[in-house]
RNA sequence: GUGGCCGUAGCUCAGCCAGGUUAGAGCGCCAGGUUGUGGCCCUGGAGGUCGGGGGUUCAAGUCCCCUCGGUCACCCCA
């Protein structure tokens, strides 16, 4: 065990789990190019101000953030989540609105590491800006639910809420204020001296104390503006008119300070509770003014890859894809037949495999076996056989010459 | 960042509480036997700085301290 680890909180996916990372991610993609959002690949790091925007009173930003001077002296900080990117990368760049996009990568968190928790994790997200029509909300929404659905998961709920806007979360903010000092012996140590900072946060405290006195603290979706209320109206309207299940959740508070009206969070009754979020995200109608650019509304999920295939491990969906070889060789003959052979077999598009080191008889076909190849071509002294591995069967004799038309032949055979 | 539990073979773990010969098992791996040259079964083999460092002791996998990592709760979130 001496020598180098991953770095706490990172892990390595190798083979076969791997494969089941690239088969989300290809799904991801097709399941929202479908609806029309292209990818986009932004940089793991940026100036550590574009994340700052995010919001001073965001742990996400505040304490977990990786940040770091280059050797130009630059404030940099790898990204914490993946909206602050795409709406930097608009806001530099300009592109035709609204501008849908999708992206998956990598994002970095210093936290305590625990189960469903890294350093490093993974999100899959898309981000439209440049429109606030509602329908766009419900589209958002669609596709989240949609893909979760796609790969097979029943047990995914989304939770929804409204976070209001300019114009009337600053109101409802100080009569949540006011209501809460009223009970600020009640609260729990930690929120105490957090009234001023951000009431909202205390509505999401799980502590006895708190959700006590704010049981009948007022909500922002009842103190909504006229704008904000026919805006949800609209979203839960559409929702329902899609057959998109979701839960109304008046004390939902998100991490990220940016969100503004629909506000959403996906989580799953397989999981833990500490882990159970499986995506999440919002509209942020201030973020690209906030990064500098022409007042410009949006709208995005984040997913996190790892939680959702925990889920899947749950509920016993989305397995691993194997490799899907058609054929492995076996040679006890010296290793040059299976040289040559897998090599003319992969030259004619077959995915082939074979052994090395020349082992016994065996230990290849347990190889063989254990490739799930449905073929094998075995090279014995003065033969060349095809046979069937998931089921025993026949060896056919075969010309060496004509071993990849025989080996074609037969998968057809065998679908 | 706070607290609890856990680190022994590639994997899952026993051994630690009451320190004492060459540290074990199952699975996996390699070789051989058996089998219709095939998943079972039988025999043998390789593989371990007992996470790392320090300490106590005649003697430490076992006791103590530190450290790294994992895990659970909190915090927070994907």
């Amino acid at each position: 065990m001496a020598g180098f680890q991953a770095p706490a909180g990172t892990f390595d996916v190798l083979p076969p789990e791997s494969s089941r990372y690239e088969a989300l991610v290809a799904r991801f993609a097709e399941h929202v190019a479908r609806a029309g959002y292209g990818s986009a690949i932004t940089p793991m790091f940026e100036d550590a101000g574009v994340f700052e925007r995010l919001g001073q009173s965001t742990d996400v930003v505040r304490k977990e953030m990786y940040d770091f001077e280059d050797k130009g002296g630059r404030h940099l900080a790898l990204r914490p989540e993946g909206t602050a990117s795409v709406a930097r990368a608009y806001v530099q760049r300009r592109p035709a609105l609204p501008f849908k996009a999708w992206y998956v990568g990598p994002v970095f968190r210093y936290e305590r590491p625990q189960a469903g928790r890294y350093r490093q994790h993974h999100q899959l997200g898309i981000e439209a800006l440049g429109s606030d029509d509602p329908d766009l909300d419900v589209e958002v929404m669609a596709l989240a639910s949609g893909f979760y659905a796609s790969l097979g998961l029943s047990q995914v709920r989304l939770r929804l809420t409204s976070l209001g806007d300019a114009a009337c979360r600053p109101a409802y903010r100080d009569q949540l204020q006011h209501h809460l000092e009223g009970r600020r012996d009640q609260l729990c140590e930690e929120h105490r001296d957090r009234i001023e900072e951000n009431p909202l946060r205390i509505l999401d405290c799980k502590r006895e104390a708190c959700r006590a006195a704010s049981a009948e603290a007022p909500r922002m979706v009842g103190n909504l503006c006229d704008q904000c209320q026919g805006h949800f109206a609209r979203v839960t309207a559409g929702l329902t008119a899609l057959g998109v299940g979701f839960d109304l959740d008046p004390s939902l508070v998100r991490g990220l300070d940016y969100y503004t009206r629909t506000t959403f969070e996906f989580t799953s009754d397989a999981l833990e509770f500490a882990h159970s979020g499986a995506g999440g995200g919002g509209r942020y109608d201030g973020l690209v003014e906030a990064l500098g650019g022409p007042p410009t509304p949006g709208i995005g999920f984040g997913l996190g890859i790892e939680r959702i295939l925990l889920t899947c491990d749950a509920e016993g969906t989305f397995p691993a894809p194997g490799l899907g070889l058609d054929v492995f060789v076996i040679d006890t003959t010296g290793g040059e037949g299976a040289r040559d052979v897998t090599a003319r077999l992969r030259a004619a598009g077959l995915r082939a495999d074979r052994a090395f080191d020349q082992r016994s008889w065996k230990s290849q076909m347990k190889a063989a076996l254990r490739s799930e190849a449905p073929l094998a071509v075995v090279l014995e002294n003065g033969q060349t056989s095809i046979r069937t591995l998931q089921q025993k069967g026949e060896a056919e004799c075969a010309e060496r010459s004509a071993v990849v038309e025989h080996v074609e032949k037969k998968l057809g055979e065998l679908r």
